[in-house]
DNA sequence: GCCGGCGCGTGTCGACCCGACCATGACGGA
DNA sequence: TCCGTCATGGTCGGGTCGACACGCGCCGGC
């Protein structure tokens, strides 16, 4: 129950050029709605509060336009916790190009010795452009002590998420259009993604105290 | 080697919006300079297509402003498939909030019971805001046919991420800041789950053949 | 009397679109 | 062969829309 400059006040801690205008802004935009006394003047609660600082989160760290910032914070199931959801879009993705090995060690930064263990390890089984994604996070990876052959479990639990994909829409083969499962894999993935992430900061969280 | 109109025939599939004054416009801003002929007409080659292709996904799928979009492609490490990296700031996100597990049921939307199954299945270790991101995710698979049981593997593949990342981490215990080492932290799950979406992504471009 | 808050109008910046106007090259007809 | 016209591409300047910053004049409370 604070007036418009204790927030500003609260939150410049987090957003330093956080403006009572920009405040005002965003409620003239729809996307809060405080309290208002009888001579009315704008009154922000907890909750408001929480709001506020998710809405400038999304803005600052992944660049969302109000518009669709509105929407996300619309849908209800959404994450809430500061993680965003992986648009689907994403995953849906570019048909991979194919190359050459030696192209995808070229521009993935790896030499031949190198791609040759990811791809016995079973981290790279297509020479293409997502081979090249991989060869450049393993070298990045190397940079603090992490060999390919620690990330063999990557590789199963990438088999698995997969898996159970294709386990899960097995049903449905063949009533609905290819580009509809497309769609439905892609989706599903996007939700197992999440999971994934969800798990693995509840893990780091723990892992700080 | 086409002119800009074939260009914009060329993507007009994947962006039915793209414009020649818009690619007119990224070339101003500096973002692809093509080859000009004596004359001054541009002429595109293929790597210039993929450029730009590049561009409008960041644009389409990440809302990313033109400024952003220019550094990340200029550091040649990132990804280059149209699965962007994860920004670690959502990894480094806010502290989850404790809470009780009747509350963590409400707000994730699921039952006692399948609360309790999740804790059993050891999906859910703590009772705060992430576990319940964990439960509106189950309730969505749940829709697909997915149960709390055929999810176990994500158990196992989050906590060898995170203790990964520990082990990765163990030679510069006291030697850094609490501050740096959460930065670190941050930094290394980032790079992991970028391999895991590579990973995941390589393997279901396969499945669709 | 001054500070914090109010609404309102104007200005700015990014990301474009559009129209004016000019140059080229291909085509068909006189 | 010359001409008109059309499609295509070029620059340039102005207009628009979203997301604000800023300043104004005006209140009400301490």
């Amino acid at each position: 129950m604070r007036p418009i400059g204790a927030v500003v006040a609260e939150l410049s801690e987090e957003f330093p050029d956080l403006t009572a205008s920009k405040i005002r802004y965003l409620e003239a935009e729809g996307l809060i709605e405080p309290l208002r006394t009888a001579r009315g003047s704008r009154r922000y609660v907890d909750a408001d509060i929480d709001r506020l600082r998710r809405i400038l989160r999304l803005q600052r760290d992944e660049f969302l336009p109000l518009s669709v910032i509105a929407e996300r914070l619309a849908q209800p199931d959404a994450p809430e916790s500061g993680i965003a959801s992986v648009p689907a879009t994403r995953l849906r993705a570019p048909r991979p190009r194919r190359m050459s090995s030696a192209e995808v060690a070229q521009r993935g930064g790896v030499d031949a010795a190198t791609l040759k263990e990811l791809a016995a390890h079973g981290l790279i089984t297509e020479m293409d452009s997502s081979a090249v994604d991989v060869c450049r996070l393993v070298a990045r990876l190397r940079e603090y002590g992490i060999e390919p052959r620690h990330l063999r479990s990557f590789r199963v639990a990438a088999d698995r998420e997969v898996g159970l994909v294709q386990q899960a829409l097995a049903p449905r083969r063949g009533s609905t259009s290819s580009l509809e499962e497309r769609e439905l894999t892609a989706q599903l993935l996007a939700l197992l993604l999440d999971l994934h992430i969800a798990l693995v900061r509840q893990r780091s969280s723990t892992l700080e105290a």
